[in-house]
RNA sequence: GGGGUCUUAGCUCAGCUGGGAGAGCAUCUGCCUUACAAGCAGAGGGUCAUAGGUUCGAGCCCUAUAGGCCCCACCA
């Protein structure tokens, strides 16, 4: 029974009924297989919380056509997918759902708070999964991993344990980046650094002792105050001077040598404070005298550790000044900072205040400004994970082996993004003040506090023997987890056959926002845990940006979402439109003619194959013999071939957007314009069979490897074509050999060049007949001639090969050109004077178009060509004339250019000889 | 302060290791030619940001300049 594809391409339904069809026949799913090289993919976990957005169409969109490509190439190519559980965003939205309903995180306690999360995530979390699947993603479901389910547990908590032991994870009282909104700490990565408008607030500390320090202390102004006594200090956070500890200079600061080792009073607090000197003071910066705050900047830790000051946090948590601030207590830190400005100003202690503007820390999910605390929190100790990270890359790019395998960045820019970040990477602060997470394996005894780091929770205390242990409070980063993904979702930390083959993965697709977040992580984790990389490639891509080049954000409500486009366009569309003109991590803009445009070229793929299904209706299509080819099959099978070989070459270079540009030429203007136009009248002559059979045969076979090139990027209307052709009969394709399997395209074989199939000589010839019908079109168009008008067209040539290709060809002038009949003669004899003619190498063309031509018109033409032809020599002959360029240039080139200059040169002889006949 | 990146046709962007400037959209002209008007055939349109340099040869490599964007960074 034959199956016909219906008169227009409507990608709706059809997608989902196919998609149903591979899940079915489990196309996706991969097993371990000794006698196939794997090829492996992870999914960048989608956040369980996740709408698909445009970046996650683009970044699956690219994971699946590796994946289809390399399936296709043989390979047993597995694509992990799985989702992560989010730690804070997750939380945060939980808390807004029960905010609705009226219910506080704390009311529900943390049992009752998880329990709640793990419905929502049941609820939610196949929501992107669904989604992903409508994109046409082709990852093995089956292995469908969550970063939160318990063989990630487990690897967290083997990790975890180990740094622990190696020393590599401690506990440690460090300024982290602490969100007043959140409450929790958060890592360097998650800071955002913006710049914003401040001040500099000049403020006096008098010097101990001083009738001006009496007279602060006593809350008055010092009616006679001298300068001498006081020391100015600039700050861009006057609250902050609640916890000073100490101010600083530096050592080699001689307006302040009489100073340094003395003490002040510290304002509003009423308390001395030392002068100390440090070499990070900067002498040219503000009034070279530093207030030291330990606990509320990372800089003044520093110093306060290096001279043993005290460190006083005066904060609370949700950033108001807690009873260390004095009369401070209960405000907030910027009201605490307005009134401690005031108050200065009462004093007589405030200077002036400048504008300036600084860079302040923002948390990147809530936008609050970070407060920097003195905290006891879990650390990642990097410095050691670090170097064979850095290694890695580097041994790669220098060609290297490395133990750790390879590691490169497509494109390779990004290797200094990532190199510099390791380089000057500080310690990862992993601890969160969070519920929905992965907990703290650490347990403290209650009674003789001691710390157990352990896998299973200790029922007793191994130092004191004692069973009051509590487990430590805090969740883990959600990205350590994520970090271990691709060996976690593997198996690790067993020693499964799974991991044994497919890890190390071979490519990461990302974007490059993430690298520091998450790259880097798996990198070092994978080094440390697997000793491996966990990928040998990163393909870094860019955002998907409005159509005025603006972040697509859910603020602006710029969105578009893919799944409206999905339905509007299909999934190819969409797919091709994010593949097209696009180089490897620069951005891209979304624009709607961009997606038609894709549409459009579905739907012309959709009706070629309609148009070669219609002509092999009723007809058995058998592989002809190599002599029953003609040269214009022998053509487009040679150029089909090249098409194969570059295609199959960028795409192993990771260059997708040039792939995907010679494959849509290739389809749209060698296979739809040029070759169905040419074979068309052998279609509709039944009286040669065999040539109408090869017409058919190589129309089929040239299908079906084109098809194959486009299904990464098409993947659902290749698979449809295909299965309706292959219900139609079986012809095979040209460029693979008959793999016995047509129930599928994506498990069909990749088409491999073939030096056989390299026809130079066809197309030279077509490429010449190409030339004169385009040539004749183009003459006939300047002339104003309509199509209606049918014209004789005379070829001049003397040339007997060229004779011969015309001949063969004659049939195309006259379905391509216009031609009521085609002469080829060795001269001009019976040609009216006042044609049209057409200079190609080798040849002229002439149309007697009688009545209609315009003899100025013509003339004027052809001074045109003679123009063109002009410049064309002038350069040439430039070159060949440059003694420096024959000495020089490879010898293919100077070849190349005296072929061009034989040519220009012939063809300005057959133009000029035409103009003095005209004039 | 450090690093990256961009500046190519009216618009959005390609242009891989240096060797005669491309695509899509838009514009103009002519076509409902029995696969496709979501189409066909043609046309116009670019001093490849500027100035130097390397080279036989530069959109491509180097240097500087201008402008745009991005990332990193503890100058209070």
């Amino acid at each position: 029974m034959s199956k016909e594809l219906s008169k227009t391409y409507d990608p709706k339904g059809m997608e989902e009924r196919i998609y149903k069809k591979w899940l079915d026949k489990n196309y996706f799913h991969a097993e371990v297989d000794r006698s196939k090289k794997p090829f492996t993919i992870v999914i960048p976990p989608p956040n369980i919380t996740g709408q698909l957005h445009m970046g996650h169409a683009f970044d699956n969109t690219m994971q699946d056509i590796l994946i289809r490509f390399k399936r296709m190439q043989g390979y047993n190519a597995l694509w992990q997918p799985g989702c992560d559980h989010a730690s804070i965003a997750t939380e945060v939205k939980i808390i807004e759902k029960l905010k609705e309903e009226g219910i506080d995180k704390e009311d529900l306690g943390r049992e009752g708070f998880l329990k709640r999360a793990w419905e929502w995530k049941e609820e939610y979390g196949g929501r992107i999964v669904e989604q992903l699947k409508k994109l046409g993603s082709s990852c093995d479901w089956e292995r469908e991993r969550f970063t939160m389910d318990e063989g990630c547990n487990k690897a967290v908590t083997e990790v975890f344990v180990n740094l622990y032991n190696k020393g590599l994870i401690f506990k440690g009282n460090k300024i982290v980046n602490w969100c007043p909104v959140c409450q929790t700490t958060i890592s360097d990565a998650e800071v955002e650094h913006e710049e914003q408008a401040g001040h500099f607030w000049h403020i006096r500390y008098p010097k101990a002792g001083t009738p001006e320090a009496e007279a602060m202390l006593a809350g008055r102004k010092c009616d006679a105050a001298s300068e001498d006594n006081y020391v100015v200090v600039a700050t861009t956070r006057p609250e902050t001077m609640l916890g000073d500890t100490a101010l600083a200079v530096n050592p080699e600061d001689e307006r302040y040598t009489a100073i340094a080792g003395k003490t002040v009073v510290l304002p509003l607090m009423n308390k001395d404070i030392p002068v100390i000197t440090d070499s990070y003071v900067d002498k040219e910066f503000g009034t070279g005298v530093v207030k030291i705050t330990p606990a509320h900047d990372p800089n003044d830790f520093e110093v306060g550790k290096r001279h043993g000051l005290e460190i006083i946090n005066v904060m609370n948590d949700d950033a108001t000044i807690n009873s260390k601030g004095g009369k401070y207590e209960g405000l907030d830190r910027y009201e605490a900072r307005k009134q401690v400005v005031s108050d200065l100003e009462a004093l007589g202690l405030l200077v002036k205040v400048e504008d300036h503007s600084h860079n302040v820390g923002t948390h990147d999910r809530c936008g609050c400004t970070i407060e920097p605390m003195a905290k006891a929190q879990w650390f990642v100790a990097m410095e050691k994970l670090a170097k064979p990270a850095i290694e890695v890359l580097k041994a790669t790019r220098e060609g290297r082996e490395c133990e750790y395998g390879k590691l490169q960045f497509v494109p390779e820019r990004f290797d200094k993004t990532y190199l510099h970040w390791l380089e000057g990477i500080r310690d990862w602060c992993i601890s969160r003040q969070l519920w929905w997470g992965h907990r703290i394996p650490a347990y403290y005894c209650r009674d003789c506090g001691e710390v157990i780091v352990s896998k299973d929770a200790p029922t007793v205390c191994p130092k004191c023997g004692k069973s009051h242990l509590d487990q430590d409070e805090d969740v883990l980063d959600t990205w350590f987890s994520s970090a271990l993904w691709p060996f976690s979702t593997l198996g690790w930390p067993e020693k499964t056959d799974e991991l044994d083959y497919f890890y190390p993965t071979d490519v990461l697709v990302t974007g490059y926002d993430i690298i520091f977040f998450w790259v880097v992580r798996m990198v070092f984790s994978g080094i440390e845990h697997t000793g491996h990389s966990p990928f040998h490639t990163v393909l870094i891509h860019g955002l998907v940006r409005d159509s005025q080049g603006r972040k697509m954000s859910k603020s602006l409500g710029n969105g578009i979402d893919p799944l409206e486009i999905i339905d509007k366009y299909g999934a190819d569309a969409l797919r091709l439109m994010l593949m097209t003109g696009n180089a490897p991590g620069n951005d891209m803009r979304f624009y709607y003619e961009k997606v038609e445009a894709c549409r459009n070229f579905a739907n012309k793929v959709w009706n070629a194959s309609r148009f070669i299904m219609m002509n092999m209706e009723g007809k058995s299509v058998v592989r002809p013999d190599e002599a029953d080819l003609q040269p214009v099959d022998k053509w487009i099978i040679s150029r089909l071939n090249t098409v194969i070989r570059d295609v199959t070459d960028n795409m192993e270079k990771y260059e997708l957007g040039i792939a995907v540009g010679k494959i849509y030429d290739f389809i749209w203007d060698e296979l739809c314009d040029w070759y169905i136009e040419m074979v068309k009248p052998r279609l509709y002559n039944s009286d040669d069979g065999a040539s109408q059979n090869a017409a058919l045969y190589t129309l089929r076979s040239v299908l079906i490897d084109a098809l194959k090139l486009l299904h990464p990027y098409m993947p659902f209307i290749t698979e449809e074509i295909y299965c309706t052709l292959n219900e139609n009969g079986d012809a095979g394709a040209c460029g693979t050999e008959d793999d016995g399997n047509r129930e599928s395209i994506m498990i069909s074989s990749w088409p491999v060049y073939d030096e056989a199939r390299a026809y130079d000589k066809e197309e030279r010839d077509i490429g010449m007949i190409k030339e004169a019908v385009r040539g004749i079109r183009n003459a006939r168009t300047g002339m104003n001639v309509p199509p209606s008008k049918k014209a004789h067209v005379y070829i001049v040539t003397g040339d007997k090969d060229i004779c011969k290709t015309f001949e063969e060809g004659r049939l195309f002038f006259t379905s391509l050109a216009y031609a009521s009949d085609v002469s080829i003669q060795p001269d001009k004899t019976g040609i009216a004077d006042d044609s049209v003619s057409v200079v190609i190498p080798g040849a002229d063309i002439y149309i007697p178009f009688a009545e209609l031509v315009d003899i100025k018109q013509e003339i004027e033409r052809l001074k045109k060509e003679e123009a063109r032809l002009e410049g064309e020599l002038k350069r040439v002959n430039g070159m060949l004339n440059n003694e420096k360029f024959i000495s020089k240039a490879p010898a293919a080139k100077i070849e190349e250019e005296k072929g061009k200059l034989a040519k220009y040169t012939q063809m300005m002889e057959q133009v000029r000889e035409r103009l003095s006949q005209l004039s």
